[in-house]
DNA sequence: AAGTACGATATCGTATACGATTACCATAGT
DNA sequence: ACTATGGTAATCGTATACGATATCGTACTT
């Protein structure tokens, strides 16, 4: 959805079975832990079970599922450690993907970003989760399009495609962090704004990711990893 | 060959086709450009087209070769471009690698990594690039053992992947290069043992990474691209 | 001689069929 | 009641065959 694949042709059937399983897991309606069998899926969709098989596996790398030998593929349940590790890994990509794009970002920018925050801010009453995480991607998206580095906004992508696959955004598990979001969005436009060194504007995105976390491990009062 | 794929079985014929292929390609039978045909492939491996197939369609995703509909694979070269941004990505992940690691590391951990870095000195005379670049992958190796977060972890072994692709490590290509990165090595090891903050340790890491990229933009004269 | 259209060829994309491996369950024994 | 064991069935892994499509060479026309 987000990244693009690169080499199979748009109208193959390996693409349409990878882009249907795939939005079928994002739409909730494969829920972790179910059981995805070639034949079946194949006959689901019409197609043989060879473009299956290969949607299966790309999916697989992505890590939307697993996949055992005679057992078949079964959608990934995000547990708490795995949450964890994409999060501490998003800070860190977003972190150097946000100080990479600043120098390129325009007045424009910042200003359709500040509009997109805007919207964010007015969203916090009457609260519309899916709403605000749409709007959140289009935020960061906004400071991301410049960046000269394409390896480094992938793995940016790749992280929220699996948090995506967790579909219940923490700002609903976290009340008062959707508050605190809208806030450090307006400062970090400041940050960047100021003309602020790429350590700076670096370890603010950073901490923007790390306080969600932190929020998360503090409600479920998870024992923070070392 | 450094990351274990998941899920394909250790003697699945995709799976050897993919070891099969890839190998080739690092061992330069496969140079870039090089057309990689389905049916060649499998009838020279002895296999059927659709493991080839397989095989193929993941190197695609690994970027070790491009795929285009009805011509076929050829081989991936590493254009200059192309290795700012791994080697950009690398400092990066080995940076944040490097900081969660550090408290984890016991004083035999550094003591074995000064033992490779010793053996890296001693071959600096009578250089012999293969054996430094091998001894260098030791090295971080050690410090990356018990990096609390595999996803990072996966992240550099990719890197790594990635550029040795590129077959020509940059330690040949910049005389002096390594003398430095012993050194660099050695000021590593003691702001670990130091007990340095995790800013500290991530900074030097990747300015570790950072400054063999620049010794190599250097010497190409090619434009820092920003 | 140059350009264009057409056909042959090469290559991938997919379907179907079969074989190998292993999970699952029922049953009998302790 | 629980455990071990055997057989059955489900599922993946691979081979082969055929169809679709783009490329390249050739012949024909102007």
């Amino acid at each position: 959805m987000i990244t693009q694949s690169a080499g199979t042709p748009a109208g193959s059937k390996s693409e349409q079975a990878y882009a249907a399983i795939k939005d079928k897991i994002l739409a909730g309606k494969y829920t972790p832990g179910y059981r995805l069998v070639l034949a079946k899926i194949a006959s689901d969709l019409g197609f043989s079970v060879v473009p299956v098989r290969e949607a299966i596996r790309r999916l697989e790398a992505e890590s939307y599922i697993t996949f055992e030998r005679n057992i078949g593929a079964t959608v990934a349940g995000i547990d708490p450690t795995e949450y964890l590790y994409t999060m501490q890994t998003l800070s860190i990509v977003e972190g150097a993907a946000t100080a990479l794009s600043a120098p390129m970002i325009t007045e424009t920018d910042i200003a359709r970003a500040r509009a997109v925050n805007t919207k964010m801010r007015e969203c916090l009453d009457d609260f519309d989760p899916v709403l605000f995480t749409s709007l959140n991607l289009d935020f960061h998206s906004i400071l991301f399009e410049n960046c000269p580095n394409p390896h480094i906004l992938d793995l940016v992508h790749r992280g929220w495609n699996r948090l995506q696959a967790l579909r219940s955004s923490t700002f609903t598990y976290v009340p008062g962090r959707a508050q605190q979001s809208v806030a450090e969005h307006e400062a970090l436009l400041a940050l960047i704004e100021s003309g602020a060194g790429p350590d700076d504007v670096e370890h603010a995105a950073r901490a923007h990711r790390t306080a969600t976390l932190d929020a998360y491990l503090a409600r479920t009062s998870h024992p923070t990893q070392h």
